[in-house]
Order: C-alpha cells, then structure tokens, then sequence
DNA sequence: TTATGTGCAAACAGTTTGCACATAA
DNA sequence: TTATGTGCAAACTGTTTGCACATAA
C-alpha cells in the first residue's frame, strides 16, 4: 500500500468538498494513513505532537469524525476506546489478540459471500459488518 | 427455550460458586433471561422498577458484571452503550437493522468452521468473536 | 454472626461541544 | 474578507467505585 497516494486521495477527497487543509488536518491525515495498524485518537495525537506540539485531543477528535463522514477511515469501537484504520477504511475480518493486545487484518477471499448467505437466510440486506475474532496469536500461543 | 429452566440454571451456579441469591438479584435474573431480545443495563433496571423500586442501576452493573465472570450473559458493546444476551451466552453472529434497530439472532450451521479457517491462515487459535452485520431487516426494506 | 450485597453519590474515561480566536481560501 | 478550523475548558454519558448500612446464609 502506497501511503503517499492514500493521503494525497484523501486531500483531494476533502479538497473537493471544500474542507480546509491546515497544516494540523494535514499532519493527522499523514499520521493515519503511515501508522500500520489500528491507531487510537490519543496515538494520533501524541504522534502529531512534535510537529504540532499545541494541537488539541478535539481537534483529532474533530477530524476522525470528518473522515469517518467522507468514508476515509474505519473505525473499531472496543471497551475503553476505538482504534480506527485509515489504510482498509471498508468492514473486514481482524484478529485480535488477548495477551498482547496485536490487532490483524484478515485478507480472506469469500467472506463477502459468507455473509450474504447468512443475511439471506433472514430477508436482510447488508450494508457492512464488523468481525472480531478473539484468541492468541502465533506468537502468544508459543 | 424454556425460560425458567434457564433462570434455575443460573441459579444453581451463583449458589454453587457461594453467591447469595438476594431477592433484587434473583430479579435481575428473571429480568434478563425472561427479555426476549438483547436488553441494555437501562432496560433492565427500567423492568424491575414496578418489583423493586429501590434497587440502583449500581446494583444493576454488579450483577451483570458478576454475570459475565461466570459466562452466564454476554455482552454486546455498541456505540453509547452495551447490550446483552442471557438466553444465548456465547459467541453467535448478529444482524443489527440500522433503521428500526432490532437485533437479531442468527443460527446458521457451521458457522465456526469459517472461523476456524480464517484463524488457521495466521496461525490464531481462537476462544471467541463478535460478528454483526449492519444493515436493513426484511420489514424495513419494504 | 459475618462476609457479601445494596444503594447512594462521587469518580472515571473517552468523546463531544460551546465559544472566542485564528486562518485557509 | 469570511466561512471554516483550532484549542481550551466544560459538559456529557455509560459505567465503576467507595463507603456506610442491610441482610442471606
């Protein structure tokens, strides 16, 4: 994944609803899509922090809800804080691993009909889904 | 599934691990198990008001939160809040109408198989999941 | 009798909001 | 120039906790 293409479509996605590039917008959206993997809004921000040391926590706040609008970022709502993906911003299987807390994508193929099968059954039409498996990854399970 | 049955289950547990069956408790419990659908704490305090008008949403928590340590309830985290399930207390796919928000149950067959085969790929040994769909139930497509 | 549960109010934590000031376009 | 964004502090909301009192066993 190329994370200098993510980040210029999302600038031209927000440049072309009028959205203002300030230099903090720019340095959050650069944060999301170069960290490799579920980011909290407190990540996000401490990793702006020696670029934009007085950028406030609303701010970031401000700007996950301006991407989650626009469809840019995905975002996955745990017990005590959601983690988001700014890199795979669509419903896909993750992995999630109860000791040392490791979040990973699942690139399965299929799974797309999995869940039309199981939403036929009942008449419902999909729009998305979230998909968490909990367990011990390989690492952990040594 | 014989509602009854189940809230003797639950009984027979919390007497068996040496917890005491008070009268709000034992409401609590016919509250959840009785609820045929994926009642929040609110609700369920709202339903014992009429038998127990004292009793604290606190109180509500505790019990819940016991509930969940011996794997008798599950919990669904949602947005602002959380919603459980007494009746089916383990791992099972939901479909979630974002219109008319109804909650429904899926029982479809191996279901874990899936799950085990996504794991397998990354070496993940799997103890749970949540699985939601999101989208519009057979009623509100129309 | 006494360890456990209850109920109140206060604390908690992540997130949102109101508002005055700053600034991208 | 001016509509939009920023940053601070306060508010919000679901849930948890501390503590004095009540009570199941």
């Amino acid at each position: 994944m190329d994370t200098r293409k993510r980040l210029d479509h999302i600038i031209s996605v927000l440049r072309e609803r009028g959205n203002r590039l300030t230099p903090q917008r720019i340095a959050i959206l650069k944060a999301f899509v170069e960290h490799d993997g579920h980011p909290t809004a407190e990540q996000i921000h401490a990793g702006i922090r020696e670029s934009f040391p007085t950028t406030s926590l609303a701010t970031v706040y401000k700007t996950i809800n301006l991407l989650k609008e626009v469809g840019e970022i995905m975002e996955l709502e745990f017990d005590s804080s959601s983690r988001f993906d700014a890199r795979i911003p669509h419903s896909h299987p993750h992995m999630i691993c109860t000791r040392c807390g490791a979040i990973m994508d699942s690139d399965i193929e299929g799974f797309d009909a999995i869940i039309a099968r199981i939403a036929d059954d009942a008449g419902f039409s999909v729009t998305s889904h979230r998909f968490d498996i909990f367990g011990l990854c390989a690492d952990c399970r040594k």
